[in-house]
DNA sequence: GTCTATAGACCGATAGAC
DNA sequence: GTCTATCGGTCTATAGAC
């Protein structure tokens, strides 16, 4: 009798590979067809299985569902705080941003598409958050209808870019766009971008 | 037995009012939770009626869906075909889409956010063609990456100010989404926008 | 035109054998 | 760890009374 004591192994004794490859099918078929029309079975089907294994690693469709989410809602906490302590430039905003959608563009993908699935994350609200405070941190808080305009075009342009041209490297698609987004919302840098700011994900 | 010539009467006998009614509801609903998460329980509900009363007017509720999708199409079918004979202008094919995206910026949203509605209706891929031949419309069929970056930024903002920014007069918000998109794909318009180019909808 | 009642299908979740 | 079998719930759609 062979002791499970190999890599891919962890302390409740779930082999992690299984519970990845879940992971890996379930998040496709989520940006494919979104959360409430991809059902388990689908996820089973392309794995080799059936419904009830899935419950053996994850103890619910909603659970399964949040821990994919989890990750990306941490990060965008993250990033609301030290960009709300310090009053950060547009800049920084603007790279943040591009950088959450880019990092975490399957998932964005997948809640764009079905948005109940933030139903399966206790404090929902935390995408519209991350809309509204990256509005307000470029436009300010009593903003014209020009400057609403163009934060919400530059910040829409921005997680568009991240999200559907993955054909063009990541370096270039990052200058290209948030340079693109610092024209729309009127930046005065007048040099186009200086050679920092590289990727970061 | 009264004879049914009066107003709101249609050939087959079914009074229009109902009818009308129902799509009203079923619209705001199908915005605010997608086709799919709304039931035709949800829609009689809020009609204070029973799912089959719904059925003496729709005959199921895919076509109630293609019902409400199917004056948006012919409208995006009319305007590819007139904008792809005569190649049009950047500003032409800017604003013909967003006084698209703006007339039926209702059921745009709904579509966005639950596009399993496309399937009510055989041609499906009709909103991925108009979005991919307004993008080869403003950067060319061959375009370099840079174009292809403002075509999907210019656009994308289109679509979205004309839907999510109700609070802005749609006069003001026509011209400077208008305006500003033309910025974006670098239309050498160096006049901001002569007094023309009035509302359409 | 609207109702009650029900058929038929699908899905999430659990129980228990192996 | 994965299976078969099944329960309970929800939804579309139909049949037939009024």
């Amino acid at each position: 009798m062979r002791v499970p004591d190999e890599p891919q192994q962890r302390r409740d004794g779930r082999s992690t590979d299984t519970r990845e490859r879940i992971h890996d099918v379930a998040l496709a078929l989520f940006v494919q067809k979104g959360f409430s029309h991809t059902t388990l079975q689908d996820i089973a089907d392309q794995l080799g299985l059936t419904r009830a294994a899935l419950y053996y690693h994850h103890p619910s469709k909603e659970q399964l569902i949040a821990s994919l989410i989890q990750p990306a809602k941490d990060d965008v906490d993250a990033f609301l705080e030290t960009a709300g302590c310090n009053d950060a430039s547009p800049r920084e905003v603007i790279e943040g941003f591009f950088d959450l959608n880019y990092r975490h563009r399957l998932i964005f993908l997948a809640l764009v598409r079905d948005p109940s699935g933030l139903g399966a994350i206790d404090s929902s609200g935390w995408v519209t958050t991350l809309a509204s405070q990256a509005q307000e941190l470029l436009a300010g808080d009593d903003p014209s209808p020009d400057q609403r305009i163009r934060a919400v075009v530059a910040l829409n342009g921005l997680s568009r870019c991240a999200t559907v041209l993955p054909d063009i490297p990541h370096d270039e698609l990052r200058r290209r766009s948030i340079d693109l987004a610092l024209e729309i919302i009127r930046e005065p840098s007048s040099e186009p971008s200086d050679e920092s700011s590289d990727s970061r994900s």
